[in-house]
DNA sequence: ACCATTATTTAACTTTTGGTCAATAGGTCC
DNA sequence: GGACCTATTGACCAAAAGTTAAATAATGGT
């Protein structure tokens, strides 16, 4: 009984009946409904994690839970898929060849670089979906520290050595990977406050200022690294 | 059926077996078992979170799920004095006088202070408790913070002035603030990587390094500072 | 040794929740 | 318009999980 008023007032229904769609369609074909749903459980469980509730999840969608199964063989299926879809869409192999370019300074890499990073990783969706999976079976954030341990942090300590005038060719130390991950961590803690912590940050003066505060990290990095690593 | 092996084979029965402890006490007084769950229970929700379940919880006391319920109303009230417990045993007043005490050096303050802080606060248990209250309900996240921004970064800013040689008296500026909390996250992210994805930091050379990674940072932050806030 | 107290268990209830299956009905093709 | 295909639903199941109430059994005081 109450389903049919969650339907009218949920999703799709509800811009339906502002007149600003096509009217709604019963049904859907196979791809679409896939992608729609798919799209939804990952806002979905980037907000309630992975023990949200598939029928609270259809209620989004404005179908019965049961429908999932018609296009999910399970729930632990659905999050796989999730957990693939988030993870494929945001890694940019664009990241290597920005800092593979002969034609830019170490220090315009690093910026550019860490910019769009900020941009692409630190969403809502990925940093809370990283974050639980991380809280759980580590799935998703195993693969993507992999690929940030072997793609780009030998990179990033290549330029950092660059702009320090030594050589690149010996393998990266310890130490140097853990003054990185300084860098690299402060700036994952600008989603971590922003998506999971719910902080405000820089609200007011907003695009403009990302860019500062990373610029101003960026650069005290590179300038300490040529003192400490002289 | 299964209860009286799970009782036999696990918690204190176990060890008692062995003959190392004083006879299972079949049965304890209210603030001695109060505690024993408490401490349980923080480990507990720690590492499963706060989905986790009851009858596993007991299970490894070596009791009943019923149980709890002579010491807790509910499952929710268990959960907010778990993160009372958690919270309030963590934060050290001494963080204060620390930072205020005229004997130190700025840059002795900033080591022994973040020292200090990643043993306290870098813990498993705090730092995944945090953060699965972060992702749920800010309980103690937003009341964490709350202590940092009014009782240390004001602090923290001070000392970073008195470095540079500037004034301490003005209010500190976004762009202050947002270098701080590059220096502070950075830190923390240590805590992440190491009780949230499950990264073996520095695992060899341990003790000593752990102080080295700070003091590197913090010598960057308050180099990098007094040139860019010159 | 007995009694009152209360820690602990046993059994049972309820709601939640992932999952199944047969029935319904929208859409398309002829 | 009928037939076929399949998206979608409704009723239902079983296990999981929080919660309650009554029964049991240590313990401490007298």
């Amino acid at each position: 009984m109450p389903l049919i008023e969650d339907r009218i007032s949920s999703g799709n229904s509800a811009e339906n009946s502002a007149g600003l769609m096509a009217p709604a369609k019963r049904r859907m074909n196979t791809v679409e409904r896939k992608r729609q749903i798919l799209d939804r459980a990952i806002q979905f469980f980037a907000r309630h994690g992975i023990d949200g509730q598939l029928r609270n999840l259809t209620k989004e969608l404005g179908v019965t839970h049961t429908l999932l199964y018609h296009y999910f063989p399970t729930k632990d299926a659905l999050i796989q898929e999730v957990y693939k879809e988030v993870f494929e869409s945001r890694w940019k192999p664009e990241w290597e060849e920005l800092l593979d370019d002969e034609k830019l300074s170490p220090e315009e890499k690093f910026n550019a670089f860490y910019l769009d990073y900020t941009n692409t990783v630190l969403t809502y969706d990925f940093v809370r979906i990283l974050i639980f999976s991380g809280l759980s079976d580590h799935s998703i954030s195993d693969r993507f520290f992999e690929l940030l341990r072997s793609r780009l942090l030998p990179r990033l300590i290549r330029e950092t050595r660059k702009y320090c005038e030594r050589s690149t060719t010996s393998k990266p130390t310890q130490r140097e990977l853990e003054f990185l991950m300084g860098l690299h961590g402060g700036i994952f803690y600008i989603g971590m406050r922003r998506w999971i912590y719910g902080q405000a940050i820089y609200a007011v003066e907003s695009p403009n200022t990302e860019q500062e505060i990373i610029r101003d990290r960026v650069q005290s990095y590179l300038h300490s690294a040529k003192s400490l690593f002289a």
